[in-house]
DNA sequence: TTAATGCTTGTGATAAATGCTATTAATACC
DNA sequence: GGTATTAATAGCATTTATCACAAGCATTAA
């Protein structure tokens, strides 16, 4: 009987199928049902009730389950432990963030992360659709926006201010924005996430908030190629402090109300560390969150 | 990764060797070898610092087992537990008891267990040396004596009461043995443990106990034979009330001390039943101690 | 220095696991 | 009720692992 069985095994209660689980650990399905029916014969009892079109664990399999997902979890976490004792942390981490964040602000960070740690791998996923933690087995998570729920460790790398920016060459064109209220006329690049392509919120001071409807040609998903058409000069468009940094030191990019704090979900944005909440983290994912902390905070 | 491999990692480390693992396990000691170099291989670290005269688990390897042995038991516990469901209790148990006793009492019963759990299979062991229960995976073991100490579960299962007897043939032959302090001239078959072949302890009633020095040409150490010297006439022997039920019966053999209780160790020495004192005990394990219990309560 | 012990390595035969492809079976949809 | 679809499984060929025996090698006790 194999470790890598019984997790086959718990994948495949988890899965619903033996095909599923088999795309989830890259292996034939015909391996699949082969192990389990050899676990199956092992035990003396069918743990799974399967045909073409259902599939559904037996009592025996669901009890089998029960037992065995926290032992073999419990196993991987004592090899884990044993790793910590080498002298060069090693093995894998898996770090999930957007598209946009991870070319942003990530990769610029690995050439030092692998320069400190050799021996230790990135795998880094680029993700802008809501990503599953446990099955897509993420380590270590960087989201923006407001402070996410969910059953993890959150920690709080920077806050995120958004700008409404132009392009220098379309403030030329154009006569000067002096309000906020004006953008409700221009040609404004959007997200199409709930709330960016709707209307935007102004805050300055202790004064009233203001909210002002946003209409514009082009709605696109992806922050870069977002920042890009604003930088052609097609028109404003609300982006991350973070991701403009560069541009706005260098003149190509102008922050059209530099008072106002604005927003198009929430003024409490950050970009959040997020993390399995538990008891014990391999050192490769603590160095690595150790590391990211590092040099996040520079952006602050 | 096998559990196998791991349930030999475990065993290597309580064995103090690789050759002593494998001769535990009934594998080649190159195999062992060559399992834990491969698990050294996937946990990237050395488990045992090993010469030809010095073995012992690193730090590491230490570690590693604190983590792993209870989590292989707790798997094997997770099987018996799904082998519990199935609707006839299936397995091997394995029971350990004296020669004689399992000879005279057990042996009997098991044509009896056989018919009732047909799917169940007995791995009886008799043995008159201690045994360790933990190395030996004994699941019952069976006890003559005073009550046994020890980290196990203790039923008794019924008194046992010692009686000098001669054989029929021998009394003829011989003048009445009046009293008990006769038996110092005579031969007596003696068992060589402690006690036995020193003195034998007699008492009736509230009288003061009496002591009998006891000398004979034999001494044997398995009770079966000695019996079937009694019954040879070659002189009186202690024997165990379980086994001369039926020669006292048929009167091949005679009490000479009806009145007296007699012992050589111990005037409370009972028949105990012990099994490992854990929260789970396999289905299997508790029908065979609920057999045992129902079938030998029939010697109270 | 020698003998003995016990881990390790080599080797050829045997057994097992895997992926691909084909087959079979069950069910949903027309 | 027939048919298309989907998922499990069986066959087969290939690769990979395992085993037992033998030989090697290092270390230590006498």
């Amino acid at each position: 009987m194999k470790t890598a069985t019984l997790k086959l095994f718990v994948e495949t209660v988890r899965s619903g199928g033996f095909t599923a689980a088999a795309a989830r650990q890259q292996i034939d399905p015909s391996s699949v049902s082969r192990q389990i029916a050899a676990l199956e014969k092992d035990l003396g009892v069918r743990l799974f009730e399967r045909s073409t079109r259902r599939f559904q664990p037996t009592e025996a399999g669901l009890l089998y389950y029960e037992f065995v997902a926290p032992l073999i979890e419990e196993l991987d976490e004592a090899a884990n432990r044993i790793l910590d004792l080498r002298a060069n942390p090693s093995g894998t981490v898996r770090v999930s963030t957007s598209v946009a964040f991870g070319v942003a602000c990530i990769a610029p960070l690995l050439g030092t992360f692998c320069a400190r740690y050799p021996d230790l791998n990135i795998d880094l996923r680029l993700d802008d659709q809501p990503v599953d933690f446990v099955h897509e087995k993420i380590d270590i998570a960087i989201r923006l926006g407001p402070a996410p729920g969910g059953d993890f460790v959150r920690a709080r790398l920077f806050p995120v201010r958004h700008h409404v920016c132009a392009s220098a060459e379309f403030l030329e064109r154009q006569q000067r924005v002096e309000h906020p209220t004006a953008l409700a006329k221009l040609n404004c690049v959007r997200f199409p996430f709930k709330g960016f392509n709707t209307q935007w919120h102004f805050r300055r001071g202790r004064e009233k908030e203001i909210i002002v409807p946003i209409t514009g040609k082009l709605i696109i998903s992806n922050a870069i190629a977002l920042k890009s058409t604003v930088l052609q000069g097609v028109g404003p468009g609300l982006l991350a402090d973070w991701m403009i940094k560069k541009e706005l030191e260098e003149g190509s990019l102008v922050d059209l109300f530099p008072d106002y704090q604005v927003t198009a979900t929430d003024f409490e944005t950050a970009a959040w560390l997020l993390y399995a909440s538990r008891n014990y983290l391999p050192l490769k994912v603590r160095l690595t969150i150790e590391f990211l902390n590092e040099q996040l905070a520079k952006f602050t």
